[in-house]
RNA sequence: UGGGCUAUCGCCAAGCGGUAAGGCACAGGACUUUGACUCCUGCAUUCGCUGGUUCGAAUCCAGCUAGUCCAG
């Protein structure tokens, strides 16, 4: 019988992917990684905790807690502030899900002798003709394939997703079926690390704790595309490309983030035209379908630049040995530096994606 | 100091005697395993102040106050 880890975040997705497993004829163990160092103020984390493990004892499946702090700090806290200090906006989960949630599983499913990891994500792993593996889309209505674009052939070489095409009610469905514990619960929303969506405050309180005090400038001057100053800003971390509420800007017309430039501290207001840009490029790469774009080759490809972008027409092409540029059809609302541009082949498949270095 | 002009929600701005449009901003909600966008809802019993005319005024008149422009 093979053996399996599944990662329990005390949500239903994972609950119901846990009892499927088990209901194929799994062995299942449940993990609840534990991202934080300090037990001390974390709440609302602990609750997840307590759910994972009531989850665990209701679907008689063995628990274990793993503590993966070290690594999530390393790869996602620390470089989130990092990132909105430099004027990124970065997205935290499609790190975390390679460098944290794969690794930390993978590493205790060797300790226990697991043959598989598994998550309740809404994607399909696919053995592509060449060999390959690769995400494919949820045909479920939600999709998830986008989150883990960046996971490795190992990782998805041991993974399992049950989930694959199903809807959010059928997994709620079945929750209810199956007497799990938090089939009613809402879904998780927002970064799970920053409390009631205050990011800013998070980059704000900790940016001393990683070492980057020297790059927290705090207020300066909003400015338009002709360099004439509009007003003032709370700190360029407070802004995102494409924003538009929470500037306190009144112009008459709404106008929208088109710029954020670190280096002076500035925050280039716009109106939304000035917003769309056909050519984006992108950097640390990760590629699934395919081994690498060439130098001279020309994929086609559906690209989203954000998790809840309908996607759009685009040629990708080798700019260097780092860098992917991809000229789209139509031009793009807000190419974001930070956010991941994510590949998808006609079949709904990953080809790959990269972090987006600018727009134009 | 003379002469003109303007004073309506945080900002801009309709209104021109019949009982306060709209935009922006803002707040709340929906959406959502990132940040955004988007969508929905809310947002001046009151029109610089004080009097007057009128059945009735933000709208007309007078005075005051403030800002602004021209002249000096």
């Amino acid at each position: 019988m093979s053996k399996v880890l599944v990662g329990l975040s005390g949500g239903v997705d994972s609950a119901v992917c846990a009892y499927l497993l088990k209901e194929k004829g799994y062995d299942v163990l449940g993990v609840t990684l534990r991202t934080w160092l300090d037990s001390s103020s974390e709440v609302s984390k602990c609750c997840e905790l307590d759910d994972a493990a009531d989850i665990a004892k209701a679907l008689d499946i063995p628990f274990y807690i793993h503590n993966v702090g070290s690594l999530f700090c390393h790869f996602v806290t620390a470089p989130f502030v990092s990132d909105y200090l430099h004027g990124l906006t970065p997205s935290p989960c499609v790190i975390c899900n390679r460098r944290v949630k794969w690794e930390g599983m993978m590493n205790l499913a060797d300790i226990h002798n697991a043959d598989y990891v598994s998550t309740g994500h809404y994607a399909n792993i696919i053995r592509l003709p060449n060999g390959r593996l690769t995400v494919k889309k949820s045909s479920g209505g939600k999709d998830q394939a986008y989150m883990l674009y960046r996971l490795t052939q190992e990782q998805l070489e041991k993974t399992l997703m049950p989930l694959g095409n199903m809807s959010k009610d059928e997994v709620r469905q079945i929750a209810k079926k199956a007497g799990i514990p938090v089939a009613q619960k809402p879904d998780s929303q927002e970064i799970c690390f920053v409390e009631d969506g205050h990011y800013a405050d998070y980059v704000e309180t900790n940016a001393e704790k990683f070492g980057f005090s020297d790059l927290l400038k705090g207020e300066g001057n909003f400015v338009d595309e002709s360099g004439k100053i509009l007003g003032r800003h709370k700190g360029i971390y407070h802004y995102t490309i494409g924003q538009r509420k929470g500037l306190g800007i009144a112009m008459g017309y709404p106008v929208f983030v088109k710029e954020i430039r670190p280096e002076t501290n500035e925050v280039v207001l716009s109106e939304e035209d000035a917003l769309f840009s056909d050519t984006v490029f992108c950097r640390d790469l990760n590629f699934m379908s395919l081994e690498d774009i060439k130098e001279g080759e020309e994929i086609n490809a559906s690209v989203k630049i954000r998790y809840r972008h309908e996607g759009g027409r685009a040629i990708l092409t080798r700019v260097d040995k780092e860098t992917i540029k991809i000229v789209f059809d139509k031009p793009q609302r807000a190419a974001t530096a930070g956010q991941s541009a994510v590949f998808y082949d006609d079949s709904d498949c990953v080809i790959g994606g990269g972090i987006i270095v600018s727009g134009n």
